[in-house]
RNA sequence: GCGGCUAUCGUUCAAUGGUAGGACAUCAGGUUGUGGUCCUGAGAAUGAGGGUUCAAUUCCCUCUAGUCGCCCCA
């Protein structure tokens, strides 16, 4: 450990990928002296700190500066589609009423384990789990409507005038194998209407839904909806398939049998042929829906069909979360070429603020996968928000006109000008040349002489001229250049 | 979690059981303080570990990562 920390801290100033290589190559060519010792210490790091769950290989040990797996930085050449995406999901939320709520990323483990439900695929296999040093059982979460919820129980948000519309961004996370648009770590939007049953909300939830989509250029969606009842019908259901399925367990494939009892709605989910035989002739959910859930979802059917939103019923679309009550819907790429998953999705959980031991509250939320958003804008080839570049260089050559370049440099930006600039760098032609390939308009040369006069010669780079003018009258000589070549170039 | 395919400079594309090469990008120059193109030069790679071999980047195994399919979802 200390030989790691003395290393990094001598190259951290190098940086990138070089490092990591350099740091790699240098350890395991002399590693053969001190095997035993390193594998010592890793050892009984291993039983105290981390749970022993695989071996790791030395050359795992040696992996620190590489993303966990599943997890991934976005890095600034995507960052216009984030900005896009985080734009106008913000407006739209805005529009539609929402408040923005931030949560922490980590919550008690509990929270998710009796929000979503021991028995679903997320709590079961995807948390990521540990002991806080104080000994509290902590989660990444895997969600953000349960932290929603949690914080408007919290906050006793129920004596605000209802519904309560809240909006977060945020990243999430779960232990997946990770392929194109699957992460570990990904980031949602979350929609939540707290406080209101009607079937409207469902309807006006979608329609946010399929309008933030069509704001990004998104084409090729197909919505899918499906009610799954009210929790008391949804277990009498759940029996019922339970015994139909177990009389038809021989027709199954083998691993899915073990399903039956964890999670028969896979099955009815699942697109393997075995599976869709047998699904097909299932009892359906839909079927076996209490009256007023039938009602409520033929009203929030009519009000899309109002909308002119089309949607497809799925009646074996059950999600993995198990808080929903009634209305489910997701919304699915069909773009081709590509993986196909769904970019988002949501439903109504009638009943689980009041599970939470709140008194009853009736709320329905979505939220959307940013990571696929970004990827379906990508395939579409999606317009995006450009930063404004900068139509100024500011070069300067020598010591006393570095100094003055600082100062040069914020009046301007003061000023609204964006400028450019490579302070590192005391070659002119370098920088003029740095200049002409960031195609600014303008540049100022602040030299030697400059400095010591109090000037700075201002360059209309497109005519080539230029001029020597006071340094407190370049931003005005600057802007009225950039005002005249704003119609001449495109 | 299970199966298939892949892994070479920052990116991209070559080559090889015996010195790994180009392009783009980066950096430095092309006489004193002025521009895209051009010229010269530099740095930079066989994912990690093990095996077969006189010799492995090349063949084999394991791991890691990526990718595709299953599963599931965002």
């Amino acid at each position: 450990m200390p030989q790691r920390s003395s290393k990094s801290s001598k190259t951290s100033k190098v940086g990138e990928t070089k490092l990591a290589k350099a740091v790699v190559k240098k350890t395991s060519s002399r590693s053969g002296s001190s095997k035993k010792l390193t594998k010592g210490v890793a050892v009984t790091k291993k039983t105290s700190v981390v749970k022993p769950t695989k071996k790791r290989s030395r050359a795992e040990d040696l992996i620190l500066l590489q993303t966990l797996r599943g997890m991934r930085d976005l890095l600034p050449g995507e960052q216009a589609y984030w900005e896009q995406v985080r734009h106008v999901v913000s407006r739209e939320a805005r529009e539609y009423g929402f408040s923005r709520l931030d949560l922490p990323v980590a919550e008690y483990a509990n929270l998710f384990v009796r929000g979503i439900g021991e028995d679903t695929e997320i709590v079961r296999d995807q948390l990521y789990s540990f002991d806080s040093p104080s000994g509290e059982r902590v989660v990444l979460r895997p969600d953000l409507t349960l932290g929603v919820a949690r914080s408007y129980i919290q906050h006793g948000m129920n004596v605000l005038s209802r519904p309560v519309k809240l909006f977060s961004i945020g990243p999430v996370f779960r232990h997946e194998r990770p392929k194109e648009g699957c992460y570990r770590e990904l980031w949602q939007s979350n929609f939540e209407i707290i406080g209101e049953e009607d079937a409207v909300l469902d309807a006006q939830v979608i329609q946010l839904a399929d309008s933030i989509v069509n704001r990004l250029g998104i084409r090729h969606l197909q919505f899918q909806i499906n009610s799954v009842g009210s929790y008391q019908s949804q277990k009498a259901y759940r029996t019922l398939l339970g015994s139909y399925l177990q009389s038809k367990r021989h027709k199954l494939p083998q691993e899915f049998r073990d399903l039956i009892d964890t999670n028969p709605f896979a099955i009815l989910d699942s697109s393997e042929d075995k599976c869709m035989q047998v699904a097909a002739s299932a009892p359906q959910a839909i079927d076996h829906l209490d009256p007023e859930s039938r009602a409520h979802f033929k009203e929030v059917l009519e009000y899309l069909d109002e909308l002119g939103i089309s949607y497809v019923i799925n009646p074996h679309l059950v999600r993995g979360l198990g808080y929903y009550t009634r209305t489910v819907f997701e919304i699915w790429s069909t773009q081709d070429g590509g993986s196909t998953y769904a970019i988002g999705g949501g439903g109504r959980y009638d009943e689980l603020i009041g599970r939470l031991g709140c008194e009853p509250t009736p709320a329905i939320g979505f939220a959307l996968g940013l990571d696929r958003l970004v990827l379906e804008m990508k395939r579409v080839k999606a317009r995006v928000y450009s930063e404004p570049k900068p139509r100024v260089f500011l070069a300067q050559i020598g010591v006393l006109a570095k100094r003055k370049s600082l100062k040069m440099f914020s009046d301007l930006e003061r000023n609204g000008v964006l400028v450019a600039e490579s302070f590192g760098r005391g070659n002119l032609k370098t920088q003029m040349r740095m200049a002409e390939r960031r195609g600014v308009d303008v540049t100022l040369v602040l030299g030697q002489k400059e400095a010591l006069d109090g000037t700075v010669i201002v360059k209309d780079m497109v005519s080539g001229s230029q001029e020597t003018v006071l340094a407190e009258k370049a931003v005005n000589v600057v802007k009225k250049i950039l005002k005249n070549t704003v119609g001449v170039k495109k």
